[in-house]
DNA sequence: ATTTTTTAGATTGTCGACAATTAATGTCGT
DNA sequence: ACGACATTAATTGTCGACAATCTAAAAAAT
């Protein structure tokens, strides 16, 4: 089962259905990155019509997972290592806020179950130790309960509807799935104590630096091919 | 001439179009906050199909001016106060990561203009004293400017594209163009010299105050209302 | 042979009509 | 008179076909 977002419109039309369908052929990759989209082709594979194909398209843009040009057409998105830091910039910068806000406004119960998340975590961590298949769902849902935690819908909607896609996409597709899994732990502790003390800033301060050594892990991918 | 963005993709499609116009009429308040989208009477008035309208209704909702549920419809966003909260809690955040990079990848050349834009400003603020129909346009590019300056195409995307129009929105509607400006003057100085001397840290804590008092100044609007 | 123009093919943008769902009206029962 | 249910009207979602535009291959010109 893949992890995907909750805070989802439920899935009631057509398009919906396809726009959650290509999401995950984009992310992991059976939509190849790069190439362009044929819309007859896809809307006959899907067997809807060219029209809720284009609704489709249209929220893949809205989540960076697809470029569209007048009268041209719609590319998947390249993963690239500058698009990569752009992102990365962004998302630190937000998260930081979004962890900001939860060290205010995170009610006592929802840190209690970040902290028995992350014991969840280090358990099934000693038990599948180096294999580490937790990392995945597991970091994401640390990510995500704190972004719910700052209260603010606007944030929580750029981050976990708009950006998230794209950031699984890179660390699906560069084979995130190993190592950082310790370090990872140890962080995502710090700042859980920071939001339990309601210190926002060193909270804000912990996420940003958290968020930087993940891109810098992500970074090492890219340098890997560079030097091939 | 109300300044829009220039980084935008040229018209060329009927829903280009569509969209420009609708933007304009929302952000000006001609189709009201918080009014219901009526898909068949907006597609006659606009003498498109409603395909068309459709199209331009969804791009709407990426820049945040319409709310859409499946099978009910679509709504022109309604301006709250706590959405306000929410918007330049982003807006200050994103904007100060702009502002530090600016301060790193800002050419000389781009910084004088700065420079000369800002003094620019400073005369015509003379000439037109108080009345000062200058802000709306005139900071509106200062900002732009920086954000260009960023070099980060993602974040320019996020600023200028999708959330600036949301933000002329309030601006516009609760009547922010007057006062305010021999203050916004002065921190926009300080802000350049930031820059000019690569402080990306100075500038980017410069900028978040600067959008702090932008935002307490539109709140105002809002708790007159409240007192009322 | 190289460049430009033309032409053919394919792709995207747009349209009007139909199907599915929702909101509103009216009807019935208590 | 009030509330639950059925029916009707209106709105949105979806479809297939046509028009406008772009891409690429073929033809013409230098």
């Amino acid at each position: 089962m893949t992890h995907t977002f909750l805070n989802e419109a439920p899935i009631t039309t057509a398009s919906d259905q396809v726009f959650v369908d290509m999401r995950r052929e984009i992310v992991e990759g059976s939509i190849v990155q790069g190439s362009k989209i044929s819309e007859p082709e896809l809307a006959k594979r899907y067997g809807v019509s060219r029209a809720t194909l284009r609704e489709a398209l249209n929220r893949l843009e809205s989540c960076y997972l697809v470029e569209r040009k007048a009268n041209v057409g719609c590319r998947v998105v390249a993963l690239t290592a500058e698009r990569l830091i752009e992102v990365y910039q962004v998302r630190s910068s937000l998260e930081g806020l979004a962890c900001r806000l939860a060290a205010d406004n995170m009610e006592p119960e929802e840190v209690k179950g970040l902290k028995q998340l992350l014991n969840q975590h280090l358990q099934t961590q000693r038990v599948k130790e180096g294999e580490s298949y937790y990392q995945e769902a597991g970091d994401l849902d640390f990510h995500y309960r704190i972004i719910q935690g700052s209260k603010n819908a606007h944030l929580i909607h750029l981050l976990c509807n708009e950006l998230y896609q794209l950031i699984r996409m890179y660390r699906v597709q560069m084979g995130m799935v190993g190592p950082r899994v310790s370090k990872a732990f140890d962080e995502h502790l710090a700042i859980i104590n920071a939001i339990e003390n309601h210190d926002g800033e060193l909270a804000e301060m912990l996420m940003k630096r958290h968020i930087s050594a993940s891109q810098a892990n992500i970074q090492t991918k890219f340098d890997v091919y560079q030097s091939i």
